[in-house]
DNA sequence: GATGAATGAGAATTCATTCAT
DNA sequence: CATGAATGAATTCTCATTCAT
């Protein structure tokens, strides 16, 4: 690897797309997606800015390839786990655990993303365009959906009350990415994911 | 007031200060605090670039402004429930509900500064300055802190199981503001402030 | 004067116009014709901003009457002393005073004044319009043409050499100026003006 | 260099950034720092404006630069004559010729220099920040304690009287800046510096 | 493919001046 | 006369994007 530009910088074998992928999730880990700079992104990647151009339209299309290249590999693991055949319980928690790693990961990240997908509305919006924020979207609505799926086995094997299994699964996102966010998640994950899931299941009254 | 220069303009009876602050609500909400542009809340103000920095002494203290205006009495209905002497569970229904009203009446311009308050963890922001975003911040935790104090009277009088209170209430925060941001709740706040505050307490689990 | 609007304010018995100019007096001084602003200047003189503009056509035309206040007794005393019977040596001295006495009493303005009319050479000139800056030239060269008379009067009388007047009396006024500006003045004026004198009439050579 | 974008305009073999110090230079003489436009200077430069901000950080460190580009060559030339061996006599009349030609060669420019820097006092300055108004004064320093050095040796050689070397080197540089500015410098820059020389060692007694 | 100099649309902010009360 | 709210022209600076090498 690296055998060829030996002179300068310590030859780095990602490829240069790799390497700006990089660089922009840390930069926009950082900083969110308009207070990050090209100019940032590239200075970390070591790279030079019509670079950045050749291999992604703009700065939008980067972070956007940025997320799927981070989503995807979740949402096949979650798909997995909701179409097992392991009993409804643990699947619910196992996939609880899933999220609650994934977004501890990607925090910094995700609170960007979320703040320019649900965050705006819907009309005038120059900087992120509606198609993608659309594909964004459905990125979430996709995963949520998963937990949907278990709730209404769920229901449909007498398991859990008559909910509404759409509000309940954004209600239970929801309260992950909390625990992701506010670093409620201690150690030991495991049990972080059970508290959660316990809660959900029966409540908080003492009985 | 406002009783001659009937000439243009529907005479606007609202102060301009007023008027601004309507108008900033207004672009604050769709655009997100970046991309708002003052141009913009001028046109829609129907004011003067100038008038705007009359009143404001920039675009972030504007922001500011508006929140505080909306935040200050729903955090004095909040603490006055949570301080009065009803039942444990009667004011934490309520208190649900009132927090369901104010999220719904704010959702976009509170999406907005859920981002830029809670989202950028710690370090590089040019925008926000930290002393602000402290501001914005406590106004939070106060007002979360409130459902923390009923929890932690519901499980000093045996009610409740005896649960974290911090992430107790920072979880039904967030489910709380889940229904509102996605408009989860139909024509009976009430009926929907029970039904978080039911599954808050027994869980979804069918017995 | 003033013996009724007794209600608000200790009742400032110089006139508004007074106050307005000695408050003018002080923000240019300390800011400089540019970055001192008409908000400052009514601050400090307790007066509405619309008054400026009834005594003043414009922020330019308050400098300009400023600036001819100051300057016309002191004018009256330079040609007095110019014009007398005294001895040419004496003369020169005591207007070498009159000079330092000036320039440091007003240092802080004149070196603003200095800046707005000597500094820009000719064309293109937004702020100080060509008039107003011939006017103050004119201030300029009366007061330092006072020297060069006295040197005139000098070469004829063959006290000094066959010296250019006028490059005579820059070079002197430059001198003073000087003195004045850095502060080079101490205690005794006097002796400050005789040293100048001095040195100007016989050079620092040791003989 | 520049051989072959020959189609529009005249190929401007200046680097670009040269371009923008001459326009800066010829701008900021003419209008003085503060009415010194960016959108004027890159009129003359024929450049964009974010060229300028590629260059130079502000308008502020553009100005900055400017007059280091000119100060440092002459400064040089000065600490080398005040410290060659040369009769002390020579090195004065030759250092006076040096400030004068500097002084002529730049007058507009310095002029504008003179006021931001030594203008101003102390105080609120938000233009130019304390930092580099305390650069430019240096520079003054330094090459006016040039002339000091001088003085101080002819004082130890018993050549000039004991005078304050500090003041006289202050009062020769006010005059020579005088000429420069006035203009009096005619055709033969020698027989000024020598006529200014004269006049500061033997004063304008007639013996 | 890689580069980075050049660009200019866009944004926040300032402040002298006006004018209705 | 005195006032100060309203105004908008003017200014500095940012940063995504292009394109010639």
């Amino acid at each position: 690897m690296g055998h060829n530009n030996a002179a300068n910088h310590a030859d780095d074998s990602r490829s240069k797309r790799q390497q700006i992928l990089d660089a922009a999730y840390e930069v926009f880990s950082r900083k969110g997606y308009n207070r990050a700079t090209v100019d940032e992104i590239i200075a970390l990647a070591d790279t030079g800015k019509g670079t950045v151009y050749n291999y992604f339209v703009n700065k939008e299309q980067l972070f956007y390839t940025l997320i799927q290249e981070r989503n995807q590999p979740f949402e096949k693991a979650l798909i997995k786990m909701a179409e097992s055949e392991k009993p409804t319980m643990e699947k619910l928690e196992t996939m609880v655990k899933l999220f609650l790693q994934f977004y501890m990961e990607n925090a910094d990240l995700y609170r960007v993303l979320m703040h320019e997908i649900r965050g705006l509305s819907s009309d005038v919006l120059s900087t992120v365009k509606p198609e993608l924020r659309e594909k964004y979207r459905e990125d979430f609505t996709r995963s949520i959906g998963m937990l949907g799926k278990v709730f209404k086995e769920g229901v449909d094997r007498g398991l859990f009350r008559d909910i509404d299994t759409n509000k309940a699964s954004f209600s239970l996102f929801s309260v992950i990415v909390t625990f992701a966010f506010q670093k409620f998640v201690d150690e030991d994950i495991n049990a972080t994911a059970h508290l959660i899931t316990d809660v959900f299941l029966n409540g908080i009254t003492q009985r």
